[in-house]
DNA sequence: AATGTATTCAACCGCGTAAGT
DNA sequence: AACTTACGCGGTTGAATACAT
């Protein structure tokens, strides 16, 4: 393809940005608006490249931006959607107003995702994975979900797997699904696109939203009565049970 | 006070996706 | 349909800062 890496412009400001640097992207989106990041360095002013406008402008310089201070419900919600989603940074920060996918990276690396490595070094022995385990029947442990993800994927559609698909609907699916998806598993179909609930069935029968659809699905209201979730109601066949495996299996009565 | 170590977080990097041609 | 390009994402790095010795 022979894209042009930003590093590859020499002539281009690196690291740390001046409070000038600052004040001339600040002005030119305040009289331009945000898009077309390519030009915009050039237009404003700046000798940098526009992957690095946007981030400093989306991480940084905001006016709706909340820094610092993460306050105790938002440590909650980012558990609980880290556990439903995974590291989907910018779909978490979606649903927490003024923070940055940038930022609850951070916390969660640092602050919160120590927490969950020390408890899981506990439970597991070492040189096991950290993957949480559920006790079986037979009293042997299994993972309680496999999260198996593409890498930077962006996550503008889903498609929901029920327990028990009908018959007679039948669509293959279009993706890529991982061999080691087991039973349980929460697996992305690509591109982009999560796949929720168990696999003990054949691939097949899946609901696709429309476009924009996704977002509106992860709400708070989701995480209180997950039966409100109009994606469910559509099939019968899926309990509020096939979700536990999402949740902390000590939150799950 | 000086030095070493740990932590935080802004910024960079490379890749996948969507949109345009 | 094939190719190109801009954008957006998650992973990673490294400078700045805080803390310990």
């Amino acid at each position: 393809m022979g894209r042009i890496p930003c590093s590859s412009k020499e002539e281009l400001n690196k690291g740390a940005w001046t409070a000038l640097e600052d004040k001339l992207l600040i002005s030119y989106i305040q009289a331009h608006g945000e898009g077309n990041w390519r030009n915009l360095p050039t237009r404003a002013g700046l000798k940098r490249c526009g992957k690095s406008c946007r981030l400093r402008w989306l991480n940084y310089l905001r006016p709706d931006i909340k820094r610092g201070n993460i306050s105790h419900d938002e440590k909650e919600l980012i558990i609980r959607l880290h556990n439903l989603l995974g590291n989907r940074w910018a779909l978490i920060a979606g649903r927490l107003p003024g923070r940055t996918d940038n930022e609850i990276k951070n916390y969660w690396n640092t602050t919160l995702g120590k927490k969950d490595k020390a408890q899981t070094s506990v439970e597991a022995p070492p040189g096991k994975s950290t993957q949480k385990m559920l006790p079986t029947e037979s009293g042997a442990t299994e993972p309680s979900c496999k999260v198996i993800r593409t890498r930077a994927t962006r996550c503008s559609s889903q498609v929901i797997f029920p327990l028990r698909p009908p018959a007679s609907q039948v669509t293959p699916l279009k993706g890529r699904m991982d061999q080691e998806m087991g039973d349980g598993a929460v697996v992305e179909a690509h591109p982009g696109t999560p796949v929720l609930g168990s696999l003990n069935f054949e691939v097949n029968d899946l609901r696709k939203p429309s476009d924009g659809e996704f977002e509106e699905r992860f709400d708070e209201a989701m995480f209180k009565d997950w039966s409100a979730d109009p994606c469910l109601n559509d099939n019968s066949t899926v309990g509020l049970e096939s979700f536990a495996f999402l949740l902390d299996p000590d939150e799950w009565p």
